[in-house]
RNA sequence: GGUGCUGUAGCCAAGUGGUUAGGCAACGGUCUGCAAAACCGUCAACACCGGUUCGAAUCCGGUCAGCACCUCCA
């Protein structure tokens, strides 16, 4: 099925054409590990993830998925710094190397990153390669003398700065983000350094060493510039070396559409001469109760947080995807439940079609192999849904639509071959929702101890003699030793909690 | 100041000029001694004021309110 997308270049949803047939190459602006990553990098990383499934799944492209570690920027040096408060055991003993002790640092926070996203169900077997900047030292400094080979660039002070106003005489700046040059320097200026730089706005490639820092040596006309790759220098360098340009999709949070991605399309323009990539893909922020959330405003979740509060990554996951990637997603505990309840009528759903399929074990073994869909009914289903994934990632209208049919039919009206077409029609969804399970349905023969057989069994007798208070009374006692009672026609079940 | 976004029922959240978005909650029902679960049903909205139109949540103008980015930030 075709894919639109909207493309932050033109500010309007484009049918999507890869560069090469078949094949879609995807650049995700990762975590900077110096902390946790908290719930709102999430949603982009979520966002990411989404795209490359619905890219796999709906749209049937071999994908390639890059994820960037920035893993040396102001943040990861200043808490890697010997006797820094930010270190803690976990991550080794701190040496008298810096080099030594940012990496130490960063692998504590890369490790914890990866965890948390495959809880969030992003499975890192996805990624074709999640590139550490500091790998890439070499290909950023390459760069760098393309550009001022290219005389976008020029030398101050020890540090590299692109020349933005050089650059703006043949190209254009503002891109991504529509920029009134006349403020936007102004502005700048208060805040910068503007000694060192001709214009306020030029951004840094390659700043210079600093006492404590960790640093690369940079020979550039036979006099060698000691010092560390700028922040936006590091994506430019690794795209284009690990997916080649241009490739086809470059994601992440609309904040950094400016100056980040402005600058990664001017770096590479500049230096190799050609822009990163087809389509800018940027998702909205994500806001706790109608607020900002940010690393600096504290008012942050990290996914351990929300773990602790007894949350369910699956349904923090469905969650968020229940709402459209280019609105702002309101994160509140009611909405993670309404989350939840959502979900579990969907597995329900499953649940009650499992349990009328004669071969479960079979069908089950079979879902992930490839096979057309028999039936009208669930063909017309999955054109709803699909249509609705592929039209911009649009998974708040095609869960609407499983909502829909989920309320419209009954799991024992549909026939066996409609039951096998949604199996694996939802089988398919779930590649990309990862919210559901397909496990066979069976009444299952838990090991109930024997003393709370005894008391559901006495319950039930008082509750036949309508000693209510006594039934109620053994009731909660049996919960209260992990076991809950549900009461049937036939009589009663239990079931451990 | 510049750039941009948003304002939809109790909450969340789609809405591409005309026909039920959807979810949660609530309420009613089936089932229960009561519950729980499940299922069935009901319910409501378009910030405000103008305009265009046969018809506007949707287009246009204005007002008000909120938010973000321009500074490390997904």
């Amino acid at each position: 099925m075709k894919i639109k997308l909207f493309n932050s270049l033109s500010r309007r949803i484009e049918d999507f054409k890869p560069v090469s047939n078949g094949e879609v190459r995807i650049y995700s602006c990762g975590p900077t590990v110096y902390n946790y990553a908290h719930l709102g990098n999430m949603r982009a990383f979520l966002f990411a993830d989404l795209l490359q499934k619905v890219m796999k799944v709906i749209g049937k492209y071999k994908v390639k998925w890059v994820m960037n570690i920035t893993n040396i920027d102001d943040k990861t040096i200043r808490d890697s710094q010997l006797n820094s408060s930010a270190w803690n055991a976990e991550m080794g003993v701190q040496t008298d190397d810096a080099f030594d002790n940012l990496i130490k640092l960063t692998r504590f926070y890369e490790e914890a990153f990866i965890d948390d996203i495959e809880k969030l169900g992003i499975n890192r077997k996805d990624f074709f390669a999640m590139p550490r900047a500091t790998d890439y030292i070499k290909e950023m400094q390459d760069l760098i003398l393309k550009i001022l080979k290219n005389d976008f660039a020029y030398i101050s002070d020890g540090s590299i700065y692109f020349n933005v106003n050089n650059y703006r005489k043949t190209e254009t700046y503002g891109k991504l983000f529509k920029i009134d040059f006349d403020n936007f320097v102004a502005g700048m200026r208060i805040d910068s350094d503007q000694y060192e730089r001709e214009q306020a706005n030029d951004f840094v490639l390659w700043k210079s060493y600093k006492e404590g820092e960790p640093f690369w040596d940079f020979e550039i006309d036979g006099k060698n510039y000691p010092g560390r790759p700028g922040w936006h220098i590091e994506c430019s360098a690794m795209e284009k070396e690990i997916l080649g340009l241009p490739f086809d999709i470059h994601t992440g949070g609309v904040d950094l559409k400016f100056p980040h991605h402005e600058d990664e399309i001017a770096q590479s323009k500049a230096g190799y001469g050609i822009e990163p990539t087809n389509y800018w893909c940027h998702n909205e922020f994500l806001e706790v109760e109608g607020e900002k959330m940010s690393k600096t405003a504290g008012n942050f979740f990290t996914i351990r947080d929300l773990e602790e509060k007894n949350l369910d990554t699956k349904d923090i996951r469905f969650a968020l995807l229940s709402a459209h990637y280019r609105t702002k997603y309101n994160f509140t505990f009611a909405g993670i439940e309404a989350g939840h309840k959502a979900r579990q009528r969907v597995q329900t759903f499953i649940n009650s079609i499992l349990k009328d399929i004669t071969d479960q074990k079979k069908v089950i073994s079979e879902l992930e192999e490839k096979r057309e869909l028999q039936t009208p009914k669930i063909q017309e289903l999955q054109e709803k849904i699909f249509s609705e994934l592929a039209n911009d990632l649009h998974t708040p209208k095609a869960l609407a639509n499983l909502f829909l049919f989920i309320n419209n039919n009954k799991p024992e009206e549909l026939n066996q071959e409609e039951k096998i077409d949604f199996l694996y029609l939802m089988y398919q969804l779930n590649m990309i929702f990862n919210a559901w399970t397909f496990e066979e349905q069976k009444i299952v023969e838990i090991k109930i101890p024997d003393n709370i057989v005894e008391m559901a069994q006495r319950r039930a007798d008082a509750k036949k003699q309508k000693k209510y208070d006594e039934a109620d009374k053994l009731r909660a006692e049996i919960m209260d030793l992990g076991y809950q009672i549900l009461d049937t026609k036939e009589g009663f079940e239990i079931n451990k909690i």
